[in-house]
DNA sequence: AAACGCGCCAACCGCGTAGTA
DNA sequence: GTACTACGCGGTTGGCGCGTT
């Protein structure tokens, strides 16, 4: 599982859900040689959480709010590692989560976000509020694929089929088809889509061909400059800036969710 | 009713990034 | 600049439930 050289793309593109900068002062140990280890695995629980875990990780929250997740689990209680205390929180306890189907106006967000972004998983989840991007990969493995295969689109490129073949053989300068052309069925943890995405530097924009309307919010903003943000990509009111405020680097875009009521005012 | 296969999804793993000393 | 840590992300896996045989 090579890591792709994105993330410095997704650090810049982190969407406004991620929590403020964080301040470790409240969970930082002295500098201990070597790395330690994200838990003490042998005193901690595993698999499934139990009603009784959720109910003291959720009201610790509450309590305390989010943050120092290393240190949460012992302060909260729990025999978990904080890692996992975090994930079962995002995924699936906070209280802003939408449960249940997927609608199909939500299904063709996805797919139009993914063909922008890639598995840019927590990007497109910054998308559509009240899904985690756990679920939306979770649902793109097994549904969304499977409907872009039914309508004769790779689930990667998002292009016909066909002329996907066909425009791996033109890169590979040969004839031949790809070498692994199944590797996108691997349930879709191929890195294709994200190594093509990722190359954004270098690379023509995905899927060029694509028209795509991803008016997800207001009617797009004139872009201010020729340089083009995402959030105009996206159809958004853009709010990004360059130098500009808390988080954003110098000459960088950043990245932001649709205001929501009450949000940077 | 039992066995089997498959799909779904919660949770884990490992790595990169960013913040701090 | 370096070392170290916590956090967040994407990829992967294991178990459960359901449908089929």
């Amino acid at each position: 599982m090579p890591r792709d050289s994105t993330r410095s793309l997704g650090a810049a593109l982190r969407p406004l859900s991620s929590p403020p900068p964080r301040v470790y002062r409240c969970c930082r140990q002295p500098a201990a040689m070597g790395r330690s280890p994200c838990c003490e695995k042998a005193h901690t629980n595993k698999g499934a959480w139990t009603k009784e875990e959720d109910e003291r990780l959720v009201s610790y929250i509450r309590a305390h709010g989010e943050g120092c997740w290393r240190a949460l689990p012992k302060a909260a209680g729990l025999l978990r590692c904080g890692k996992s205390c975090r994930l079962r929180w995002m995924n699936y306890l906070r209280p802003d989560l939408k449960r249940g189907n997927f609608t199909d106006a939500e299904d063709e967000l996805i797919i139009r976000l993914h063909a922008l972004l890639g598995n840019k998983w927590s990007l497109i989840a910054g998308q559509l509020p009240g899904r985690t991007d756990n679920e939306i990969k979770n649902y793109w493995n097994t549904h969304i694929k499977r409907k872009l295969m039914a309508r004769g689109i790779d689930p990667q490129t998002h292009r016909p089929v066909g002329a996907a073949a066909a425009a791996t053989a033109a890169v590979l300068g040969t004839g031949a088809p790809a070498a692994k052309p199944e590797s996108s069925d691997d349930g879709g943890n191929s890195s294709g889509a994200s190594a093509s995405a990722s190359a954004g530097t270098t690379e023509e924009p995905r899927c060029p061909d694509l028209n795509l309307d991803l008016s997800v919010g207001p009617p797009p903003a004139p872009a201010p400059t020729p340089s083009v943000c995402l959030c105009y990509r996206l159809g958004q009111a853009c709010r990004c800036q360059r130098g500009g405020g808390p988080g954003v680097q110098q000459g960088t875009f950043g990245y932001l969710r649709p205001l929501e009521q009450g949000q940077y005012t």
